[in-house]
Order: C-alpha cells, then sequence, then structure tokens
RNA sequence: GGUCCUGUGGAGUAGUGGUUUAUCUCGUCUCCCUGUCACGGAGAAGAUCGCGAGUUCGAAUCUCGUCAGGACCGCCA
C-alpha cells in the first residue's frame, strides 16, 4: 500500500508537501460538514481534516478504522502544543477505508483508566497506545546498542539451545516431556550459563547472547517467569576487564536511548558493607538515609527490651528521616510497624521524633536521658527530625530497615528522577545455609570462583568465604548477576563436596561439563543483563509487564490466549504422560 | 505456602448506618453543528453489583467459601 511518510514525523517545514498517511482513527471530532479525525500510526498522531467535500465520505468512521489518507500538510492557523505535530494539519483530497473495527472494548489512549488485567486481555489493543509503542521500541533501541557494542568489542552472538539438561540446582525449571523418550524431559534453562561456559572452553573467547530464560517461580513486580537476559561470557578477563565492558555498554546504551551520559566508572561496595550501609544487596543509591548503628549507645542501657537484643547478640538500629515527623501520626507509624512485623518479621518498630529540643516517642519514656541525648547527638537530630528503631537479630533488623529505607523515600519524595546511580555490589558471600535442605548451598552458582584468601575456609568457615560473585545495581534494581568462574577441576569437585553434592551426584548431574573441564580450560566470567530491568529504569516504570509485549499474570497466566491450558489425553499419551486424579480437569 | 488490598452497565467509578428508580464520567446509538483538538448541544439504550452458599422479613452492602487481579514475605543457584 501507497504510504509516503510516518505520520508523527510531520513538522511545519512539510507544509504544501502532498502525502499518503495510513493510520487508526484515534480520536474523531465531527463538527457537521467539517470533520477532524486524529490518525495514529507507530510515529505517532497527526489531525486529519475533512472539509464539506470530503467530510460525507468519513462520516460513518469510528475509531480504531484503518484510513488511508492523500492530502495535503497545511499550517494551521491554531496550533496544538499537545501534538509533537499540532503545528500542522492534513488536508484530506481522498480517503480509502482500508478496515473497519468493532468498537474496542478498552480505552485506547495513554491516559487510559482502564485496569490492567482488562487491558492484558486485549494486549494486542493495549499495544496500540503510543506509551507502549515507545518501549517497545525502546528495548529494540537497547538490544541493537548492545549487539553494535559487543560486536565492535570482539564478542560474537551464539544461540544456545532452548530445550536442555535439566540440572536441578536453584530455581524450579520448567520442564518439557520428551516424546521419543517417554518419561524423559528437557528442561528450559534458567540461563544459559553451562552453555557460555563450554563456548569458554571451546575457545569462542568472547560471548554473547540476547537470551530468553526460564525460572518456575513465583512472580514479582520486576519478575516474570521468562524473560531476556543480555547475556555476555569471556575469557581471559578478570572483575575489571568484565566491570568494564558492562560499564561501556551501560554508557553507550543510555546515551542512544534517552541520551543520558553516565560516569565513566562505577561505585564499587562490598556485599557485607552495602547489608550493613542500606540493609540490602541492591540498594537505591538516589537517596542517602543509610541505616545508622546505634548499639553502641545503649551498652549499659536498662532498657529491657534493648538490653535482651544486645544480650542476644541483635542491633539496635536506626533510620532517621530529617523535617518530616509531623507527616508521621500515629495511624501512619502504625503502617510501618505492620509492614516490617509482616513482611519482614520484626518484634516491632520503635520511633523517636525530635520535638522542641527533645525526643518523644514510643521508646522515648524507657530510654534515660543520657541515652536520648547520645542519639541526638549521634545522628545529629533536629526539630521535627525522626528516627525509626528495630532493636532485632542483625539480618531482621537490616532487611526491615532496608525496606523501609526505600518506602519512607519514596512516600517522602526524596528519590530524584531523571537520575541513575550505578553500583557494583562484589564479595558476595560464596555459600548460604539452606533451612529447608539442612545444607550449605551455592549462593550464586556453584561454578563461581572463590576468592584466593578464603580458600582454606572452605570446609572449615564455608559461612565466611568470600567468591568472586558481583551485582550491578541501578536505581535499587538488580540489573545484572555475575562472577569469574572457577576453571580449575580440583577446586570445583572441593566446592561441590563443601555443598554436600557427592562426586558421583555431580557427575549424574553435570558430567559432561566437568568432563570438559579437564582439557584446557580458559580462566573466565561473565555476565547476565537483566534486559526487563534495564528498559523499566529507562522507560521509567516499576512494572515489568509495560516492558514485554505479551507478559503474563502475577500467578502465571495470559490472560489473552488463557495459557496454560489443557490438552487433549490423546496428546499426553504421546508423551507417555498419565494425569493424577485431582489433577483432571 | 503465607500476609494485605481490590472486584458494581463496554471502560473507570459513587454507594458498605441493611430497605435507593444503583451515582457520576467516558464510550456506544439517533439527531443538530465549518475550526475542533478532553469539540459542543439535544435525546436514548445499556448492570440480576465476579461466582456460590449462609445470616436476615430484606444483602451490592454483613459472614464463610471460591475464582480472578495487584503488592509484598517465603521462593527467585
Amino acid at each position: 500500500m501507497e504510504r509516503t511518510c510516518g505520520n508523527g514525523t510531520l513538522r511545519k517545514s512539510d507544509a504544501g508537501k502532498k502525502v499518503t498517511l495510513i493510520g487508526w482513527v484515534a480520536k474523531r471530532r465531527n463538527l457537521g460538514s467539517l470533520v477532524f479525525i486524529d490518525l495514529r500510526d507507530r510515529s505517532g498522531i497527526v489531525q486529519v481534516t475533512f472539509d464539506e467535500t470530503m467530510a460525507e465520505k468519513v462520516k460513518d468512521v469510528r475509531n480504531e478504522y484503518i484510513l488511508q489518507v492523500k492530502g495535503t500538510v497545511t499550517e494551521r492557523g491554531q496550533a496544538n502544543p499537545k501534538l509533537e505535530t499540532g503545528e500542522i494539519e492534513v488536508l484530506a483530497e481522498e480517503v480509502t477505508i482500508v478496515n473497519r473495527a468493532e468498537t474496542a472494548p478498552i480505552d485506547i489512549s495513554d491516559d487510559t483508566a482502564t485496569n490492567e488485567d482488562t487491558r492484558l486481555k486485549y494486549r494486542y489493543l493495549d499495544l496500540r497506545r503510543p506509551s507502549l509503542q515507545k518501549i517497545m521500541m525502546l528495548r529494540h533501541r537497547v538490544c541493537m546498542t548492545a549487539r553494535r557494542v559487543l560486536d565492535e568489542k570482539g564478542f560474537v552472538e551464539i544461540e544456545t539451545p532452548i530445550l536442555a539438561r535439566s540440572t536441578p540446582e536453584g530455581a524450579r525449571d520448567y520442564l518439557v516431556p520428551s516424546r521419543i523418550y517417554n518419561g524423559r524431559f528437557w528442561a528450559l534453562p534458567q540461563s544459559p550459563q553451562i552453555y557460555k561456559q563450554l563456548l569458554m572452553i571451546a575457545g569462542m573467547e568472547k560471548y554473547f547472547q540476547i537470551a530468553r530464560c526460564f525460572r518456575d517461580e513465583d512472580l514479582r513486580a520486576d519478575r516474570q517467569p521468562e524473560f531476556t537476559q543480555i547475556d555476555i561470557e569471556m575469557s581471559f578477563g578478570d572483575e575489571d576487564t568484565i566491570f568494564g565492558v558492562v560499564e561501556d555498554l551501560m554508557k553507550a546504551i543510555f546515551k542512544d536511548t534517552i541520551g543520558y551520559d553516565l560516569e565513566d566508572r562505577f561505585v564499587r561496595i562490598p556485599y557485607a558493607e552495602c547489608i550493613r550501609r542500606f540493609g540490602s544487596d541492591k540498594p537505591d543509591l538516589r537517596f542517602g538515609n543509610e541505616i545508622q548503628d546505634l548499639t553502641p549507645l545503649f551498652e549499659n542501657t536498662e532498657f529491657q527490651v534493648f538490653r535482651s537484643v544486645i544480650d542476644n547478640g541483635g542491633l539496635i538500629s536506626a533510620l532517621h528521616f530529617e523535617n518530616c515527623a509531623d507527616k508521621y501520626s500515629r495511624k501512619t507509624i502504625d503502617k510501618l510497624q505492620d509492614f516490617v512485623k509482616h513482611g519482614f518479621k520484626a518484634k516491632a518498630l520503635a520511633w523517636l521524633k525530635m520535638e522542641n529540643g527533645a525526643l518523644a516517642g514510643s521508646v522515648a519514656k524507657p530510654l534515660s536521658e543520657t541515652e536520648k541525648q547520645a542519639v541526638i547527638e549521634k545522628l545529629n537530630m533536629k526539630d521535627n527530625d525522626i528516627v525509626f528503631i528495630i532493636a532485632d537479630s542483625m539480618k531482621v533488623a537490616n532487611a526491615a530497615l532496608g525496606a523501609l529505607r526505600v518506602r519512607l523515600a519514596k512516600e517522602l519524595g526524596l528519590v530524584e528522577e531523571g537520575v541513575y546511580k550505578f553500583l557494583w555490589v562484589t564479595d558476595f558471600p560464596m555459600f548460604e545455609y539452606s533451612e529447608e535442605e539442612d545444607r550449605w548451598v551455592a549462593a550464586h552458582h556453584p561454578f563461581t570462583a572463590i576468592k584466593e584468601e578464603d580458600l582454606d575456609k572452605l570446609f572449615s568457615d564455608p559461612e565466611h568465604v568470600s567468591s568472586r560473585a558481583y551485582d550491578l545495581v541501578l536505581n535499587g534494581y538488580e540489573l545484572l548477576s555475575g562472577s569469574i568462574r572457577i576453571h580449575d577441576q580440583d577446586l570445583q569437585e572441593k566446592v561441590f563436596e563443601a555443598i554436600g553434592l557427592t562426586m558421583e551426584k555431580a557427575k549424574e548431574r553435570f558430567g559432561f561439563f566437568l568432563d570438559a573441564f579437564r582439557y584446557g580450560t580458559p580462566p573466565h566470567g561473565g555476565v547476565g543483563i537483566g534486559l526487563e530491568r534495564l528498559v523499566m529504569v529507562l522507560a521509567g516504570t516499576d512494572n515489568i509487564r509495560d516492558v514485554v509485549a505479551f507478559p503474563t499474570t502475577n500467578s502465571s497466566l495470559d490472560l489473552m490466549s488463557e495459557a496454560p491450558n489443557v490438552v487433549d489425553q490423546a496428546q499426553l499419551d504421546i508423551l507417555g504422560i498419565k494425569l493424577a486424579e485431582d489433577n483432571k480437569e
């Protein structure tokens, strides 16, 4: 079909041009023998005017009809500043109704009030909204820039299998039954981890892939069951080399998409320090309000609650916010109480407000004057300041205050928009104890290299073994995870042993992988960048569904196609599958 | 697995002191309109209040269950 340009591209300088446009009717304004139609395509919206000779031809046109219009670009008497094309309009000379449309079940406009579940059911209509189309194109731009930059740096894009071997260690796998081998299953990759390491062993040196990953776990506002990773692996590099690649990549992406200049190199903070200061391994650095350890001020306290917490090795931790005490009534503080109690199992949230040079609040009475004075001095408190205190185990206090810190900063408007704070979190612990499995498990994954100075603690003190794993955090999102990998077969076996995996079991699970290590494995490492989260930040949304063309709901349902769905027994028979009675629908 | 919130014409909502013709806005339909851009004006249609049970003389409203959506904890190597 003939078309001379995109509707949204027309400007004042095009006045006088004859154009042929195609688009969807976004809005029509019928004044009788004069009709205005806002014609929308991917590039934007332009007003098309049908005068008395043309109005009759579009009198039955409704929203979402597709029109082809021939006309002349004309400068407007009165411009519409809300439209990018607002200085001109197109005077229609010919019109063809390309297709008609029923009334849309949802409101297709950027200021739509339609609920998200209804929009997800009609996702193909929702995706007509300019803001969503912009995000899809933004996502495309991110991928194209990644491909360009990584290509320039000598990385080779290689695809790895989607149907792969299940290696249960980590998230739950999505399983796919095999038709040819009834009773056997493929697993969809949680990440291309093993394959990309094999590519290093294969001598590809620098690999990348825009890789789809699958994890059968519960969802969140920033988690979908399938997601995309800009997956990178390289040989012969260390942390500095890999961080450099990622920093250059981020700089290019921010420049190409939103025209923003990032700092040259990103801050690095070790994991332990990060937890201590921010109560999180993905802190938002757009605001301060770090967690303060007040424990030393209460070493000799007679306040029983604090006393017993300290005696049991816990902490008195605090968050100080300036000049906002008047915004926190008892009622609003009660909500925060619920937040830390239910969300993070904290026993209580204490608070103190500075009023007329003295502290008032929930623990003002039981604390001594000396102690209160010490708090004022330590935090440099001024009138109308508020401090929230949690006395609990280090783990609980940090987690609760870390989450509270973010919540309060958002409530108080302390989070600066249009600012991008990157942070490398380094030196993650190698192991964490799994209560459920009653053993130490790999915190990142068992192929992660160990800090050389901690090698001797591998069996004697696994809790304090640091790994060479790292995350890149952006505005409170974990944007990327990665590590330097083990390339020494002996060490790999020891790590398996440390997580209670016998060589027999390890061989059963990753035998092919361990075999590969024997034939000259280069030192290597890499990262997996969460594409959706990156696009979320660039697009300024906090909802991952906004950056995925066809997302699922929180309960992993596709409201549009109603997947997953029941299949015929005949289909299952081919796969050798019998459903348990209580799973039949 | 758990906690909290939500569900009312096509879309978004008001109404929870138990008795209403179930509110308003947008959209839809008919008619009028030559400078609108959230066009305007006149009129009309459209809802067994997510579903099921219970309490009651009477339930959108209260109780329980269930389904669906959202946020969070667990989980996510």
